[in-house]
RNA sequence: GGCCAGAUAGCUCAGUCGGUAGAGCAGUGGACUGAAAAUCCUCGUGUCGGCAGUUCGAUUCUGCCUCUGGCCA
């Protein structure tokens, strides 16, 4: 390891159903087992308790084995949202680094991957009241009163985002509202590389053909099914404080199946949408990689061998 | 066997009162600062089932044929 393994932090990541987990584990193996290795989960949808079938979650004999920070860390009703990740992870670094473990964030949520390496601005959280009075705006005035507005408050923001975008646009409203200053202002505050005071580096697990990709999405959906899903969806689908328009319910497969058992989608178009929407999830994830600087890509295969790669990459040394 | 309804993009379908056609989904490329497994943007030539007829011109009208569904035997 060069000069200082104390400050070492590793990256993994990937489009979903590339075996990063494996990875990440054969990894923990070769860098001296638990006691010298913290794996960190990036993945929006494993941080949910009750969603592990459909997110493809290490079991539990798997988790005791290679513990991971960031699952299970929330109730389906409660959301987790990027800065959530960005300073749990910041505390779980530091935890492990007191205890002389290596870092490994490993995961395919970019969002999070990319707010933790970049840094992400202080901004206010979402406030519920507000955001429902700006929606109804939405339905009566149109996309493109609201669009208009922006663009006074806050012009440079208003730039970057489309009309149509709802999501991102009230947003934006929203902070203007909460804080008195236009959201674009608020951006680039954070010095990402003081916060994380290390070195980074950083692996993709990315597939040599994408068809071999698709084939393997859809056989783990069969798998999935074959293992309960619906039955743990069923579980989901029935609680009370459950509702389609959380974050956790909108995660791929669980919106399917949602619909599914509310009588929205035949049992075939369930199956066949789930594994669109997986796959359109990888095509995206990989378009956050395509540009990525300062990763190192793996072609996706056998866990061992990539492992074994990895290890040797970090050994080397690096050009100061 | 008779009658009726269909046949148009990879799929589901719209449409052209006769001037060679467009939506949704899928696919492609892209954007992304507290919902990110989210949200949004870009990209549409296909013997308009086949053959013939009418016409300046037929995917559109007519006839025959093929195939699919339904009803009657």
């Amino acid at each position: 390891m060069n000069g200082s393994p104390d400050r070492l932090i590793v990256v993994l990541t990937g489009p979903t159903a590339t075996g990063k987990t494996d990875v990440a584990c054969a990894l923990q193996d070769h860098l001296g087992g638990a006691d010298r290795v913290r794996l960190i989960s990036a993945d929006s949808a494993l941080v949910y308790r009750g969603m592990d079938i459909g997110t493809a979650k290490p079991d539990a004999a798997m988790l005791s084995e290679y513990p991971h920070d960031l699952i299970d860390i929330r109730d389906p009703a409660d959301p987790y949202t990027a800065a959530d990740f960005v300073s749990d992870t910041d505390e779980a670094i530091g935890r492990a680094r007191r205890l002389g473990q290596v870092p490994i964030v490993v995961g395919g949520t970019m969002m999070y991957v990319k707010s933790f390496l970049e840094g992400i601005a202080e901004l206010p959280e979402s406030d519920e009241e507000l955001r429902a009075e700006l929606s109804a705006r939405y339905e009566a005035e149109g996309a493109l009163a609201l669009h208009s507005e922006l663009e006074t408050v806050d012009p440079k923001a208003a730039a970057g985002i489309h009309p149509n975008n709802t999501q991102r646009l009230l947003r934006a409203l929203e902070v203007v509202e909460l804080t008195g200053q236009p959201m674009s202002e608020l951006w680039n505050q954070a010095d990402a590389r003081e916060r994380l005071g290390g070195e980074v580096r950083q692996f993709a697990v990315l597939p040599d053909d994408r068809s071999r990709l698709h084939a393997r999405i859809e056989e783990r959906f069969e798998a999935m099914l074959a293992a309960g899903f619906l039955d743990e969806m069923q579980t989901l689908f029935d609680r009370a404080d459950l509702h389609p328009g959380l974050p956790s319910m909108r995660a791929v497969g669980y919106r399917q199946g949602w619909q599914y058992l509310a009588g929205e989608l035949e049992e075939q178009e369930f199956r066949t949408q789930a594994v669109t929407a997986t796959r359109r999830l990888a095509k995206r994830q990989m378009t956050w990689l395509r540009g990525w600087q300062d990763l190192t890509r793996l072609t996706w295969g056998a866990p061992e061998p990539i492992a074994e790669n990895i290890v040797k990459q970090l050994h080397k040394q690096v050009p100061r």
